[in-house]
DNA sequence: GCGGGAGGAAACCGATCGGTATATCGCCTT
DNA sequence: AAGGCGATATACCGATCGGTTTCCTCCCGC
């Protein structure tokens, strides 16, 4: 059936894009991007209107992976708390492999700086999520103001992310202490 | 004297680089940004080396003007806890500035992943700058950990900046409560 | 066996990339 | 007034940009 036949190109394109989208950049070249994933540019012409479609569609195609790798294991065991600190414990081991760069949707929102480019959508819907997460656990956890509580980590996640990303900031029992020191402000259990 | 009209043709060069490459990004082309500072481009190629090198002199020269929009007024008055604080101030009052794209040394980092950039060079010297700056004000203010606590101030100030700049946070009330709640957390006066 | 559609390779499009070379102009010095 | 230097404008270089088109091959159902 052609439907398998396009399906697996269009995955082996996504996730050629996103990999190479996250190595180096936003501006890859189209040239290098079907080469690497062995399709040809009149195939991803076919299945996209243009590369600005592509990145979004890969980014999107990455976010459940994206937060299973956050939450990983424990999905709905421990305290409210717990499961937040879980967050920033996961990020400060991503962190730590030599190929990280940072929250990919941050980066492609402080990339691409237009806020219209579809994958700039894709991009603030990935943090809204984070940050909607960390705002109901903030509620289940008796936070005196949960939205508060989880914009104040949101910082502390996008600023580390974006620190060890860029190779200044080792997160090492960083952003743990740092989002308990925001729980115990907020009066969290 | 030729001195001055050199010094003058560099200066507009790196003012227009700086503020091109904020607004546009590191990608933005030779022939844009000589159109746009009135400079040949033989002339900015008898000035730098190469592109790269006015990015790098751009981020340079405006360091000074930079750290001191985060000092503003009050450079010396006030505790160390207050010092800090102005910073996040500033941080959010230049948020709500309809142009602003966030931290351009963090920017520039995340655009070029490479650290041997020299402008990746020229942009890390800033961020340990005001690192070190933090660090003082928090030994001075008596924090059990100054060091750690200029590290958490800086992802908070990089997070902030950065969300602020991709236009998915307003700091309006969250950068300096966020930051007085890490130093009442590290126990400084 | 044969027709047809999908997909790949590659040429091609105009534009732009970073960088260089040429030729001329204007100003300062002597 | 003459020379020289700094600056400009402009054309040019090969490469690459995002995107389109042509051709050809391979595989499928009949």
């Amino acid at each position: 059936m052609a439907t398998t036949d396009k399906a697996s190109t269009r995955d082996r394109l996504l996730d050629a894009a996103a990999e190479l989208f996250y190595r180096e950049g936003v501006s890859i070249g189209v040239e290098a991007l079907c080469r690497t994933a062995g399709v040809s540019k009149r195939s991803m012409y076919q299945l996209f209107a243009s590369k600005d479609e592509v990145l979004a569609a890969s980014l999107e195609r990455r976010l459940p992976a994206y937060e299973a790798r956050l939450a990983s294991g424990a999905q709905d065991a421990g305290t409210p708390r717990e499961r937040i600190l879980h967050v920033f414990e996961r990020l400060e081991k991503a962190s730590t492999e030599p190929a990280y760069q940072g929250c990919p949707y941050l980066a492609a929102l402080v990339e691409l700086k237009d806020p219209q480019h579809p994958a700039s959508v894709v991009a603030r819907v990935a943090k809204e999520r984070l940050q909607g997460v960390f705002r109901e656990r903030a509620a289940e956890g008796g936070a005196r103001d949960p939205q508060l509580l989880a914009r104040q980590l949101m910082l502390v996640f996008d600023g580390a992310s974006a620190r060890a990303g860029a190779g200044i900031e080792t997160l090492d029992g960083l952003a743990v202490p740092t989002a308990t020191a925001l729980l115990d402000a907020a009066g969290m259990s």
